[in-house]
DNA sequence: GTCTATACTCTGATAGAC
DNA sequence: GTCTATCAGAGTATAGAC
């Protein structure tokens, strides 16, 4: 197992994890430029120097959450199978999406910071791995679409809107919770509503 | 006509204007604490002491964009009328929304930025004016399912669904070109995708 | 590995000449 | 009304003691 790029002592590799823990929680709500080094290190209960040792500059620590940051968030699009029922394999697809707002709303911010800006430290991976992986299932969506088993609508803005529809409850959450008022579950009511949006929408 | 607040001579009104819009800019793309004064007066055309001879600080300047924002943005809304076709009155809120994502993107992520940020200087506006306005349409939208003359769904996460999808359309908009690739129009596309998707969702 | 001290730049804001 | 000069504080990053 420890035979990744360079080894690490134990104390090191728990120090970066807090660091890139509060790293996240700062950028993910400010942006790159609105961060501080001093949050962080303050919400990592590190020194700033301190956070300096580990990470040789700001830009690195974003850097690494960025890093790995689009795989994770393009996995349940992976994993939408082309020999699966069309309308279950789709609205799973959803479900893995939400949970994933759910229970990664900083991860979520952070990305939609980074697109809002204009996506300077992202582009490369957009116009890459991003832009062919939605090539590759719009096209599975289309050949369903050929043989009649859901409904014919635009796959790429299909795919647009699924992301749209479950990031909004992450990315939004503070709106979302001010207009539903205090005792809901938004993520819950979310996941009803976005099956029957779905299936209504595609149903052949 | 001109018995504003206080009355400013034409190079004032002019100046305040160009200062506005150069924030706009600038702001819509870093956020609050990510933009500068700097980036604001050079976008302005104007020396950064010049700038605050007009606005007595940044957050005055930011102050001044977020006011009567979130009246506009809550227009289309309030122009759904109880009293129209519902599904026609939809599926115009929807239009309106999206040529308003399409007309003024940088407004669009600016209000973006604040709410992704925690929403720290429109709190209060959102937990009133817009949370009675949500309240209110979703009264109306009631009321047509209960007349069996839309479908029926979460009213609340209707109106979500309506903001979501439309204001992905700016907010992403790097994203959604760079999937899209050139040769696409967004906003075109976007029209006719949605209309159909709300159609078949709230078809009775 | 971690801290204090500090260098140096950027940023918001003011003073005062014109 | 607009500019140059400037200040105080915050911000990134480094040096060097421990």
């Amino acid at each position: 197992m420890p035979s990744k790029a360079r080894p690490r002592s134990r104390i090191q590799q728990k120090n970066r994890e807090v660091i890139l823990d509060a790293a996240l929680e700062v950028f993910s709500l400010h942006g790159f430029r609105g961060a501080t080094l001093d949050q962080i290190a303050d919400v990592a209960g590190l020194s700033k120097p301190n956070l300096l040792y580990y990470f040789p500059s700001k830009e690195a620590v974003h850097k690494a959450l960025l890093t790995g940051l689009l795989d994770t968030w393009l996995d349940p699009l992976r994993a939408m199978h082309p020999d699966g029922e069309p309308l279950a394999e789709i609205l799973a697809y959803v479900r893995r999406k939400l949970d994933l707002a759910r229970d990664y709303p900083r991860e979520s911010r952070l990305f939609a910071n980074e697109i809002l800006q204009g996506a300077p430290r992202m582009r490369e991976a957009i116009e890459g791995d991003l832009k062919s992986l939605v090539a590759e299932k719009a096209f599975v969506l289309t050949g369903w679409m050929d043989q009649g088993r859901i409904a014919r609508v635009d796959p790429v803005h299909l795919i647009f809107s699924i992301w749209s529809l479950t990031q909004h409850y992450a990315d939004f959450d503070v709106q979302v919770r001010a207009v539903l008022g205090p005792g809901h579950d938004p993520f819950a009511e979310a996941g009803g509503f976005l099956e029957t949006l779905f299936s209504r929408l595609l149903k052949p």
